[in-house]
This record gives C-alpha cells, structure tokens and sequence, in this order.
DNA sequence: CTAGGATCCTGTCAGC
DNA sequence: TGCTGACAGGATCCTA
C-alpha cells in the first residue's frame, strides 16, 4: 500500500509521538531489513521526521538518518506505553501504512522487523513480506543513497512541460509504467497511477508519446488531487481501517473511483470498471471513459474520411 | 539509452 | 480439508 500519501500520512502521525524523543534501544530482528549497527542508533534524540517519494527519513541528533522503506507490505505502529489493545485511542496508538490486523494486534510478533523502544512507548517496524527495509546512514550522506538521488520530483514540484518531455522520452512505454516509475515522477504507486489516469480520462495502456501536454497536464493535476485527498482523509491508518462499529475495512472505500473496483459501477458514466495487466501490475479502468489516445485517433480519422 | 520480464518474500484467496 | 497456482498498494536487476 503505502505510497505517497501513506508515507506521509505516517510522517505526519508519528511526529507528536517521537519527534524530540529518545530512541533508548533499537531492537532488529537478524536478517529482517535493518541495515547499520544498533550503537549508531541507540541513544540517539529524533530532531526531525521528513520524507522523499516514499521514503521516510528519521533524523537524529547523533548525525544519523534512518532510513525507512515501507515497500509493498510495511507498517510502522506506534504503542504509547499506556496503551490498551484493541482500542482506538488517539493519544497512545497510531498505526500506519499497509492497512493489516498488525495495526490493532499484539506486538511484536511474526512480522516484526525493528522495534524502536522510546520511554515512552514503543515504534515497531513490521512487514508481511521482506521488502521494506530500515537503514541507517550518516544524515550528511543521505542525499547520496541511490534512490533518493535518482528520485524524480513530486507532483505538486513539476510543471506539466517537465512530466510532457518525460512521456515523450518515454515514448513507447504505457503511460502507467512512466508515472510508477519513481526515477521520473516521485510518489504515485499502483492506486494513484490508476486514479490519476482515471481522473484524466486516459487508458493505462496509452503509450506516452501519443499523449497531448493537454492529456498529461491532466494526468499531472490528477497525480497532486487524488494524493492530496488521501492525505487529507489519512491515507490508511488505524483510524480508517477500524470502523466506528469495531469491525476492520480499507480506507479505499472512501474515495477510490477504480482502484479494486473491477465488476462495479463508474461513478461518472456508469459503465463496469475492467480489471486488466499493465506495465506488470494489475490495472483498474473504466473502459468508457478511458479510451486509448492512440485508437481515439484514428476514431477521428476515420470519421473525417 | 530504453523496454520488458524475472525476482525478492510471505500470505491469502480462488479453484479444484 | 488440503493442495496448487496466481497474484499482491514496490523497486531492482538482468537481458535484449
């Protein structure tokens, strides 16, 4: 799950909670994504919690970052040491990233990759599959890590000409496979790449350079509205995964037009959502409102024929 | 250089 | 019930 708004949603929600606080032990599970030694973390104060694309970076006052990728199944859940299991209280607990029974179970447990102990509570670093990683790096040097520095600019930093040029570089590729790849457009995973085409109206399988500045203009404005709502709506947290009668749902419910929403009904022209593959990943469209550039083309050009 | 496919890993779900 | 294969909210590596 967690994309853009999710890493952000975790960023914003973990900072009342650690920001200024000292990580008094780091205790990794060997072999489980921890990179570094635990004495470059242990003791240390975090003086500040940002992000890039999707990466989350932990600053701390002993000249290290730790950097943390969630990748497809990461989750960092906050348990204040007050906490009572399985109640959803906002001032002890807060859960984020791949929405899972992790946010309101047990911890640590089975999937537990790092537990951060705070006098105050405890930051666990839990993943279904070994994907995520946390890694610690000198602060001077993280602009150096390879994929921060490859990382292309996030939406709302470019301009429509800048991701125009890119499609055109990529010309062949289908739209969907330039907007996920992160070294182009910072941010956008499977959910958002399928919703910002939605909103723009244009079918995955669009190859790039059939685009008009007019269509990625679109696509571009559809990329900075649909993470901006999720961000505002809280991407996928405890809060949005426990519903108010107890019971655990998806925070896509809420505000996804056709991500998982394959056999329902297009809210804007009430045609059957399709389900197909591109660009390797499942692919969610409407086929109504999303037809390829390239056959709307020669449409036209049949018509005037 | 780009494009496409395999791959890392574990869990879940559909279909026998 | 148990087995099997597909596939998953990500990114990298390998090949052509």
């Amino acid at each position: 799950m967690p994309e853009l708004p999710e890493v952000e949603t975790v960023r914003r929600g973990l900072k009342p909670f650690i920001l200024n606080k000292k990580i008094i032990q780091v205790l990794p599970e060997p072999g489980k994504g921890f990179y570094g030694t635990t004495t470059e973390v242990d003791g240390a104060k975090v003086i500040d919690i940002r992000r890039k694309g999707k990466a989350l970076l932990i600053d701390l006052d002993n000249g290290n970052t730790l950097m943390i990728h969630l990748r497809m199944t990461g989750q960092l859940i906050w348990r204040g040491k007050n906490a009572k299991l399985g109640q959803v209280d906002d001032a002890e607990q807060f859960a984020a990233g791949h929405p899972s029974k992790n946010f309101t179970s047990e911890l640590p447990n089975k999937q537990t990759r790092v537990t951060f102990v705070f006098a105050e509570g405890k930051l666990f670093f839990n993943d279904q599959r070994k994907f995520g990683f946390v890694k610690v790096l000198p602060t001077a040097e993280v602009e150096l890590d390879k994929f921060i520095s490859e990382l292309g600019k996030e939406p709302w930093e470019m301009t429509p000409e800048e991701l125009y040029t890119k499609c055109q570089r990529h010309g062949r590729s289908p739209i969907k496979a330039v907007l996920l790849n992160q070294k182009l457009i910072a941010g956008l995973g499977n959910i958002y790449a399928d919703e910002s085409l939605f909103y723009a109206s244009v079918h995955p399988a669009t190859p790039a350079g059939v685009l008009t500045e007019k269509q990625v203009a679109k696509i571009l404005e559809g990329a900075c509205t649909t993470m901006n709502a999720a961000i505002d709506s809280g991407g996928s947290t405890m809060a949005t995964y426990v519903r108010p009668d107890g019971t655990t749902g998806d925070y896509l419910e809420k505000f996804a037009q056709v991500f998982r929403r394959e056999g329902q009904k297009c809210n804007r022209c009430g045609a059957i959502i399709e389900k197909t593959r591109c660009a390797g990943r499942g692919t969610h469209y409407c086929p109504h409102c999303q037809v390829v550039s390239a056959s709307k083309m020669a449409a036209r050009a049949t018509e005037s024929a």
